[in-house]
DNA sequence: CGATTGTTTGATCTCTCTCAATGGGCGTGG
DNA sequence: CCACGCCCATTGAGAGAGATCAAACAATCG
């Protein structure tokens, strides 16, 4: 096993001690991308008020209560569901500055948040979320660009899960993990899976020993070199996004 | 093949011919989902203004001119992604009432919309819709619920390409055409398939040939009854749920 | 009415799942 | 501090579901 625990930039331990319930000390008010950092003073207080930040554990299931509005401070959380036989899929995760929005007027929920990685988060009520986008364009702006990234990111991984084979999807799935990094200060070919190979399996639809076999098969190419159990060094991109593309195994 | 063309409710012909670039005579401004609906009249013709209705023929792919927010007036269009050795997927279908906004902000756009009937679509401009949006809350409300509306979807259609089999998916998918039809007219238990063998392959990360099969199967069971190329028949709602939802094939 | 496209059926092959066993971290408790 | 057990990752051998290939058939379109 890696000798990195499950951290990445995912998770960073001294975060998770900050004083919760108050929306100043939070991380997400100064992600520029999060609606967060767009309310003023006021909003960000009233919004205070009505929200309830909470740590979890690894492998955690979110409870229903409270409303079904989310924000990922940090750490990774996934929508999971479980078969009639115990087959499970995580559907989509989610991460820092994601607002998870559960409100649906058709259908019944189908599935449950769990965390990934040790997570942080902060549910939102419902009322106060929406009367607070509605006096702010600039936050709701932030917002929307959030929910048509998670559209984005559902079309891509359906088209990940639809037709690749096993080695394309992992391909697919480490230059995502890349891509989500994004910004950051680490080495540039450098990608961070944010989950176990358990979860990484039930996300790409795969078993866990298939996805094991999948990333040797990769390093043997020489198109990456598993660091660590939750790193991985992208060696050439060119040749590992025609994979990904599904240009067979042929380099 | 069946004796009904791709129509359903999905397209009717008629509406076809009405005038175009008018949204008071588009079919969208009657319908309460659609934020059109919501728009005063003005609103509706600073919208008209600057929008570009357009009649698609079948398989018809979508160019990517005049910006990326689409509305869908009639018939089904999908996102279709295409590999490096042929291999499709469609990763998303899009009916009457739905927005398509291909604004994002990192990825590169990764597939083509393509038309899965006869459709009639609406091209926004962003500039005018994004300002008409602010202007107008109700309006607003219902842009943000079709695309959670798409999130979930999504979620769901991750659920059935991860790991169920082949007449799984298809049982699940099923009953999303039911429900995706909703209130109308037409028999309780009738399910419309908005689009052709192949095309429902992509969509469920199938081949043709094995949906062929997959559906056969589920009418030896006594689950459904294919009437026609586009209309099944559910006889036995909870055991198709049972059979969507990993319960094997025992029913 | 012929050409083309789309659907169905059958036989074979292949990739992935499944089952089983090994080995390496990590936490617990002696 | 070390031994134990647990969980996770990995490896190998065998089985099954779906893909692939090939061909007949039905339906649409010009």
């Amino acid at each position: 096993m890696g000798t990195l625990p499950p951290i990445g930039r995912y998770v960073q331990k001294d975060l998770l001690q900050v004083s919760l319930n108050n929306c100043r000390s939070c991380a997400l008010a100064e992600l520029s991308e999060c609606f967060c950092a767009r309310l003023t003073d006021t909003q960000l207080e009233q919004l205070s008020l009505h929200s309830k930040s909470s740590v979890l554990p690894n492998k955690t299931t979110l409870e229903d209560g409270m409303g079904p509005v989310i924000a990922v401070v940090e750490g990774v959380i996934g929508m999971q569901h479980t078969l009639e036989d115990g087959r499970r899929t995580i559907s989509a995760y989610y991460t820092k500055g994601d607002i998870i929005d559960l409100r649906q007027r058709s259908d019944h929920l189908q599935g449950a948040l769990v965390s990934l990685t040790k997570a942080h988060v902060c549910r939102l009520q419902v009322t106060a979320f929406q009367s607070v986008l509605e006096e702010n364009h600039g936050a709701w702006i932030a917002v929307s660009e959030n929910l048509r990234e998670q559209i984005h990111h559902g079309i891509g991984h359906a088209t990940d899960l639809g037709k690749k084979q096993a080695i394309e999807k992992l391909a697919s799935f480490i230059l995502e993990c890349h891509t989500r990094n994004g910004d950051s200060d680490s080495v540039m070919a450098e990608a961070i899976i944010p989950m176990s190979r358990v979860h990484l399996a039930e996300y790409m639809g795969l078993q866990a020993e298939t996805v094991s076999r999948g990333l040797r098969k990769l390093e043997q190419m020489g198109l990456i070199k598993v660091s660590t159990m939750y790193e991985v060094l992208i060696l050439s991109f060119p040749k590992l996004k025609r994979i990904a593309n599904g240009a067979g195994c042929i380099a």
